[in-house]
DNA sequence: GGTCAGCGTTAACCCAGGTTAATGCGTGGT
DNA sequence: ACCACGCATTAACCTGGGTTAACGCTGACC
């Protein structure tokens, strides 16, 4: 069975009508760490569905540094809602993390899908539904938190992305450089260390 | 004629049906600068509507501080979307930031014409697809510019807005204390007195 | 086994923005 | 007319993160 079948369906809680339809417009896409899944500005109305593995989604900056948007496990799926809307283009670049492997499906069927049948069209909805919940939280973190909250935020609630992507891709999540990473990683260590002391050292 | 209906057959691009369910359910509330229409962490599956003036919506920090997420003037429209999820509370506040009047909808009728008509799930899958779009520049605004960038960006973009808000407010939506909005533009005015010199005087 | 490249860490220096505080300016209340 | 309050601005000082550079480690490729 799919990913994207699963994913759906468990939106949906039914099984989707005419699933031939996607079955047969779905394609596979295996990636190597690094491995570009699609680059910024290009027409691309599709939708992802992970399957295995870790896709980062990045901001590139004029002047060369990458941002990572959001990660993507499996289970996961993602699209740039630019690119979906019409005469649209991709607003970020994707790439993987990890060793990945993604389904995908072009929006055009879903969305005729969706045109077709309400159940389709509703859980159409929810998808859209998640993913701005999700920017929601994105946005809220990015606007409250500092960047030492921010990077226990994620390692907290993402520990098995975490364990698969690079140090250089957290502290592009967290919005900061390696370097600061490194020293906020530090300093933790340090405070622990030093509340250990307090408490347990005669 | 209503905002809440202008605003939504402009999006459906058509007139949608059984539109009394809607216009019975509708309250309109005016409200003066600084006027709250919800606080965060309530239950509150609503969706609002702008017909005038503008509205912010602000996350409060544990320290005090509100930080400006959006904000939205007549033609627009919002909603907490964690608090339409079922089971679901407000992430956010919203208050007046200039004297303003909205509709307010609640989101069962919304969702009920939507299991109902196709035109009205499609429209609505469209005002999250618009909502999640905006969520995604935001995000990638304040992932990749500068504070002064954000800060041009917005007056260039949002000029209507800016004339009505106070500085202070501004400075919310950029992420930056007032204090740092003045300096910022104080350097950029002064840069341009600077290049106005190079350009004229002998 | 050697080399090379990329990653993570640390140190030193710099700077944008936070913090605090003082000043001046509307605006509303009495 | 007076006062009080909140907003905007400016100055002085502080700090967290950016920048650059050096070092060690690991893993890929000859």
């Amino acid at each position: 069975m799919s990913a994207t079948k699963e994913i759906l369906e468990r939106l949906a809680g039914d099984s989707l009508p005419d699933w031939h339809l996607v079955e047969s417009a779905l394609r596979r896409k295996t990636l190597m760490p690094g491995e570009c899944l699609f680059l910024v500005g290009i027409v691309h109305p599709v939708v992802y569905f992970v399957e295995a593995g870790v896709i980062k989604m990045v901001y590139e900056t004029y002047d060369g540094d990458a941002w990572v948007k959001a990660f993507a496990e499996e289970g996961g799926f993602f699209a740039s809602l630019a690119a979906l809307a019409p005469e649209g283009s991709t607003s970020f670049s994707a790439l993987a993390a990890c060793p990945a492997s993604v389904e995908v499906v072009p929006y055009k069927i879903l969305q005729q899908l969706g045109d077709r049948h309400p159940l389709w069209q509703r859980t159409l909805r929810q998808a859209f539904e998640i993913y701005g919940f999700r920017k929601e939280a994105r946005e809220r973190d990015l606007l409250t938190l500092s960047a030492e909250e921010r990077y226990m935020r994620f390692i907290n609630d993402n520990p098995s992305i975490v364990e698969r992507v690079t140090e250089k891709d957290i502290a592009g999540y967290v919005r900061i450089t390696p370097v600061a990473l490194s020293r906020i990683k530090a300093r933790i260590k340090r405070r622990q260390a030093g509340s250990g002391l307090h408490g347990g050292e005669p």
